[in-house]
DNA sequence: TTGAAAGCGCTAACAT
DNA sequence: ATGTTAGCGCTTTCAA
């Protein structure tokens, strides 16, 4: 491997030199600056990052903590992560979380502390104080993005308040017996964003004077099967609801499939509505409201990578809004 | 940041012998590597990974090169990867390619030659002979998964057979008139996937006798929604195909979806079958070839692992199984 | 079984 | 504008 040394003989200036030239520093000539370019890219020159690592002290890369990598949610903000650190030149480490909790307190000592990361940012992840302590001993910023957390800044949206802003939709249009389809997740992470759009259903319920009755609350998997599942346990029962909210986007095109399945019309007979912005509420015409997964994973690193320039921390959690897309999926009640 | 001169200095020995105590190497007494452990423990001391990186010349991590995070294909490769990587307690560094194609030499330049990596997974991607001259002179074993490439080794399945399989499959339902959606990558990767898809329906209905219609060929672009139309165009011209052979199970949802729209069933009016093991294959009943893109990942990293572990290297590709489910959207022609 | 010491390839003060 | 010189925190011979 051809190392600094090298480029610093064939250019015939010192390595000192060939380092800021090549990472495009002040105070050089750039004559010199010009030479020491041709001379790296000649012999194939790319600083090792262990090296520079070990001297500077930054790794230039940024860790992502996800729970899985197979959902819509998390690929979508870890593009729009992807998307801020290729700008700053960052790499990206991926932590992956997926299924198995034992492995969760290895992959932390083993990966993150071990310092290959100049900063963190989990997804819909909880961090214990233990770890949040050992964060902050390694001057690791963090910051999560998804549900809220303890102790930690988030980036996320404001469920309660985007699932009231669906169901009081569906109000709106003549609707007073609404189902909810809750979400579960396997692991039982990211609990609270399921909880607060059911609170946020229960709430906007109540507001109107309707009363919550439990048999409209069915719970789903986050997923397009159980959702339908559960939605044909809804659709069993002697009279319908006129309108489904669903946690999810996903969820809600598994209750429409299985309204279709049992012969009824959307909205015709049943309004759906959920919550996501996920590419297949398109495809299914799905009146939803959209958060903004990528645009979240690119305000974390952002936040990030500014700290990481030197800027003030900025310790306040962020709120994305949400967007209303009506797609023809609810309408009045028949 | 505590070092390993103070867990050295806690526990009363070397730096090399807790360095070699806690990599678990030979020719430590018990004893010794039982106190350096607990003054690790408690000092809260982790090894820094650039610092390892660099005295050692491995880091420990793997690369992954990936043309997008938002395909299934991609992520359940990845989790593939990622499972074989964490049983070595290796990190995975993600290299998404993402759209634009200026980025690729760039990133190939920044952040993989950097050595940031042992080793190189790229997920149907080409390399160009500039760039295998360097992956070499970096040291740096890469194997593809997913297309065939020139010049270096690959894992995939073998699409051109696995095409002909599901044609085959129709053709001895009775079926004579098979059309085909092929798939079409936005950045023009990948292409011989497709290619080779839509080769084997071919062949599959020339060795049988039946004549190729052009205008049984539509292309949709390995998605949902461009499928569903490209379908739409398949049905509005005067007499339907009997059976619909789909390049990706998420096209052959698309073709079910426009064909409940024009009021047709599937099997009944018309078979739909599709190449995946997609999720969406399972909740749409849709039969299928499954190729097993997690086991592929994990062959992958498993064969760099082995190879960086000091094995010979395996220089044969390997071709994955594809697996036949019937699921019931096919069936003889009315 | 353990220790001493020489790097690994860079960066960052401090000089010049 | 450029060079000198210490490290950064580990690993790895080589000795003991």
């Amino acid at each position: 491997m051809t190392s600094i040394d090298d480029v610093a003989r064939a250019t015939g200036v010192s390595t000192a030199t060939v380092s800021r030239a090549l990472r495009g520093l002040p105070n050089v000539a750039e004559s010199t600056r010009e030479a020491v370019r041709l001379a790296a890219d000649d012999l194939g020159y790319v600083a090792s990052s262990s090296a520079s690592g070990l001297a500077s002290g930054r790794t230039l890369a940024m860790g992502a903590v996800v729970p899985s990598v197979s959902r819509w949610f998390y690929t979508a903000v870890l593009e729009g992560i992807d998307h801020e650190l290729r700008a700053a030149s960052y790499d990206l480490i991926l932590f992956n979380l997926g299924g198995r909790g034992e492995d969760r307190s290895r992959v932390f000592h083993r990966s993150i502390l071990r310092k290959r990361t100049d900063a963190l940012v989990a997804l819909c992840l909880d961090f214990s104080a233990e770890e949040r302590r050992q964060l902050t001993s390694v001057g690791h910023p963090a910051i999560v993005v998804g549900g809220p957390v303890r102790g930690l800044r988030h980036i996320g949206i404001d469920d309660l308040g985007a699932a009231k802003l669906a169901v009081e939709h569906l109000i709106a249009l003549g609707h007073r017996d609404i189902a909810h389809i809750g979400g579960e997740d396997e692991a039982g992470l990211n609990r609270s964003v399921p909880e607060a759009r059911q609170a946020g259903w229960r709430d906007a319920l109540t507001t109107a004077g309707i009363p919550v009755r439990g048999d409209r609350f069915v719970l789903g998997g986050f997923n397009i099967d159980t959702s339908k599942q559960a939605t044909d346990v809804l659709l069993s029962s002697g009279e319908r609801p006129t309108a489904i909210f669903a946690a999810s986007d996903e969820m809600a095109v598994g209750a429409m499939l299985s309204i279709w399945a049992h012969g009824l019309r959307v909205p015709g007979d049943i309004s759906v509505i959920g919550i996501d912005g996920h590419p297949l509420a398109r495809t299914f015409g799905l009146t939803t409201l959209e958060q903004h997964p990528f645009a979240q994973g690119a305000t974390a690193a952002r936040m990030l990578l500014d700290e990481l320039a030197g800027n003030p921390p900025r310790s306040r959690s962020v709120r994305h809004p949400v967007t209303f897309i009506d797609r023809g999926s609810t309408a009045r009640p028949a």
